[in-house]
Order: C-alpha cells, then sequence, then structure tokens
DNA sequence: CGTTTAATTGAAAGCAGTCAAACTATGTGG
DNA sequence: CCACATAGTTTGACTGCTTTCAATTAAACG
C-alpha cells in the first residue's frame, strides 16, 4: 500500500522515536475493549484484525503484510474496536502513540498520508463484506487467495501464482465466515479442479486468469496505483 | 458521528462553497468505478453504499443517516470503489471536491477530523463484517436493527425503540447478506417472538434488553463518544 | 381502478455446518 | 532415534439453515 509523503514529512515521520521488537506468532498487539498505547508497523511476519461474537465465534476482518502499520485504525480513538494478532512470528517497529497523533496533527501532509491510507483499507474491508455476504464458499476462497497474491506482489514479497499462506485453514474460515471443515473441502476440490496446488502451507496457481474468474476478482478496490493528487 | 473541529477550522468549513440539492429515492450519488467528483452531505434521507459481484448480486456495506458525509471514502481516490445511492428522497449539500481536498491539505484540524470520521466509518464496517460472517439470520437481522435505533437516537432523529427503517426487504436482504424471502421469514419470526413489532416501516422495539441481548449488540464500535484528544 | 412494487407463504433443494474420528506433520523428552 | 503429545488436516455421515422457485396477497401509485 503505497502512500504519497513528501520528503520533509517523510523525515518527520522517520525521526519519530521507535523501537524494534519480535514476537512470537499470535502475539497480541492490540486488544479490542483496551485503550491502544502504540503504533506499530510490520517489519516481517503477517497480522490479522478479529472480533469476536459474545458466543465465542472470530471473524477476521483484515489480513496485514509486511510493511504495513498496524494501529492507524485505533490512533485516534479511546478504545480498540478489534483485536489485532500476529498470523507469525513478526518484526515490529513500535512507535509511541502520542508522538505520531503529535504529527499527525501538525502536519497536513501527514494526516493526509494516514487518511488516504485509512481509506484505502476501507475499501478492502468494504469489499471483504461483499466477500463474505455474496460469493459461496469457492468464490470466497478464491478471492481470498487473488487478493493476496497482488497485495504480496505490489510489496514485492513474492509472486502472484505461488507463495506462502500462513494461515491455518481454521483461522482461513474465520476469515471468509465459513467452518475450517468447509474450508477444506472447499481447497480440496479446487485442487481437484486444478484451480490450485498446494504443498503445506504454499499456494501455488496454475493459471491465474481462470482463479481470477472464479473468484470473480477485480483488484480495483486494491486502489494500488493510486495518485499523490 | 460526532467528530471535534475547531471554531476556526469549522468556519473554513462552512465558508465552501456549497450547493443545496435534493434528489429522488434512487438516486446514484456515485458510482463505482467512476472519478468522483463532488462531496456531499446528508441534510434529510437516507442513503447506501453498495457493491456488486460480476453476477449481480448486490451486497449493501454501510447505511447512512441525515447528518452524515457520503463522499469521504473517495474524496483521495482516483476511482470509486463502490456506489453510493439514497434509500429515499433526500436533501444534499454538495460541495466540488477540491476546495474539500485543498482545505484538507492546509489545514491539520480538518484533516485530523476527516480522519477520524474515516476511522468510525472502518470500525462500523469491521463490525458489518463480523455480523454477516459469524451471526445467524436471527441475530443478524437485530443487530442492524439495534445500531440503527442507536445511530438515529444518536443523531437526535428519533427512539431507539421506534422508527421508521427506509428499506425494503430486499434491501434489508443485500445489507445483511440474505434473500428477501429469508429476511420476511425472519421478521415476521421475530415478531411471532416478541422481539419487535412492525407497522409499515416502522420498526418497533418493545423491549430493547432482549433484542440487543438476541443482536449481540454493543455499540461500542460506533464510538459515540468519542474525546476530541 | 388498474398497474406496479413490495410483502408473504409453501414446498423442495442445496450449500454449508455439526459431530466424530482418523490421519499427518511437527515437536519434545527420554 | 523412538515414543508420545500436540496441532492441524482430512473424511464421512447426518443435520439444518438458507436459498430457490413459484404463487398469492397486500400496498403504493398515477
Amino acid at each position: 500500500m503505497k502512500v504519497p509523503l513528501s520528503a520533509d514529512d517523510r523525515s518527520a515521520l522517520l525521526s519519530l522515536p521507535s523501537t524494534l521488537r519480535t514476537v512470537e506468532a499470535g502475539s497480541y498487539l492490540v486488544r479490542d475493549g483496551e485503550p491502544p498505547t502504540t503504533c506499530s508497523v510490520l517489519l516481517s511476519g503477517f497480522a490479522f484484525r478479529q472480533k469476536l461474537t459474545s458466543e465465542g465465534m472470530r471473524q477476521i476482518v483484515s489480513l496485514h503484510i509486511p510493511g504495513e502499520a498496524l494501529d492507524f485504525q485505533n490512533l485516534f480513538l479511546d478504545v480498540a474496536d478489534h483485536t489485532v494478532q500476529t498470523l507469525t512470528r513478526a518484526d515490529l517497529a513500535i512507535i509511541p502513540r502520542d508522538p505520531v497523533r503529535t504529527l499527525a496533527r501538525a502536519r497536513p501532509g501527514i494526516a493526509h498520508a494516514l487518511l488516504i491510507y485509512t481509506l484505502i483499507e476501507a475499501s478492502i474491508t468494504r469489499e471483504w463484506v461483499l466477500n463474505v455476504g455474496r460469493r459461496d464458499a469457492r468464490a470466497r476462497t478464491s478471492h481470498l487467495l487473488c487478493e493476496f497474491g497482488v497485495r504480496l506482489q505490489a510489496a514485492n514479497l513474492g509472486g502472484e501464482s505461488s507463495y506462502e499462506l500462513p494461515m491455518t485453514q481454521e483461522q482461513l474460515g474465520d476469515a471468509l465466515g465459513l467452518t475450517s471443515v468447509h474450508v477444506n473441502r472447499t481447497l480440496r476440490a479446487m485442487e481437484a479442479d486444478g484451480l490450485i496446488t498446494r504443498d503445506k502451507r504454499r499456494i501455488i496457481i496454475p493459471d491465474w486468469k481462470k482463479l481470477r474468474s472464479v473468484a470473480d476478482f477485480n483488484g480495483r478496490y486494491l486502489h494500488l496505483e493510486q495518485q499523490t493528487s
């Protein structure tokens, strides 16, 4: 996700006090209901946002790849409305919340960049609603695979057509609004139909156009070549 | 949705050139795939955002009540990633896009307010994902009814426990990821169980706590008493 | 009033969920 | 290096919530 930033603003951002930290898979970065205190960026590894129903059902509402910021969503809100957790072991750059807030309120360029970043995340979440609400299991699963591939590629983290998907089928189910059992059956059926190949957690996409078509995937909502404007 | 704004910023916003316009129910304010050109605020009436699958299935991804801004989501993005349409006849304040953008980039306070506004909308969309992905038809429907009531009340537009829901069952289905037939059955069953009463499009909630419990509703995600901070 | 749109209802089919068990991979301690 | 523990994947049988298809009734509109 690229967001425009002037040289000035960029250096101001980079001069903020940050701490590097490595955390294990499954670490909580923000907990639903608690006040967020930091602002972290994923340097390596993967993360996700989730919400729970009172009955304990989980819904993953977004996935995050290296390079993405995890806490802008809570930066200016008093209480976190969702939980953020790492999917894998991850390296984080952690910045205290206040300096970021101060900077954002002093520099229009920073606030503007944050805004665009947030707008793009919002767009991705809207597509997520469409995916969960209106596509069947196969299209839904395919769509997630397409999006993940495209985002990885856009971030220069691998190919569209072959990548490591760092999620259990349980987690996939929680992201797709399906049960892990059904995710399993869907993946196997897709494999049997030659839509994908799997090797452990690696997903190989032999025919990108075919998967894209099954997924009803159009990456426009990712706003990848967003202008500075 | 209240967003903090200094007196200065407020007057700057209000001094932007705006046009008043009344549009019919079903009017398109933004079309998916087209470049947005204006920035409008709902003065009266209701609106919604929607996306379509290539097979023509519709998913409504948010609802909007009087007082809410409809185009911030596209203000800084080149191409709209979803469609915005009115649910009812509506009065709009329409501001050309560029002055808003200029203002947002000149005044940190404005950009900051836009950011908070967007963050709250994003939070609501995340809850929408949870609702569609992990709740059954009854809880899902109840949840929408709770949210709508609370938002209306917060905006001083009526009571939590009785209000006009300006949607057909078809639209409700599209918002909930259900068919209109099943929405109908669900509403009738809820009515039969005393969870709600209906009179035309009016929803009456005799026991708010009960509905809230069925809906698994906790309004925290609405961030209604967000601090200025 | 006739026409159109929306709400309602019934019957049947289907996609996904539930429950339970087996299997595989990975990791640990002895 | 093996036995065992644990987490994750895979399968089968069965259930059930929601959809689909079709038809009817009610409401809204000019």
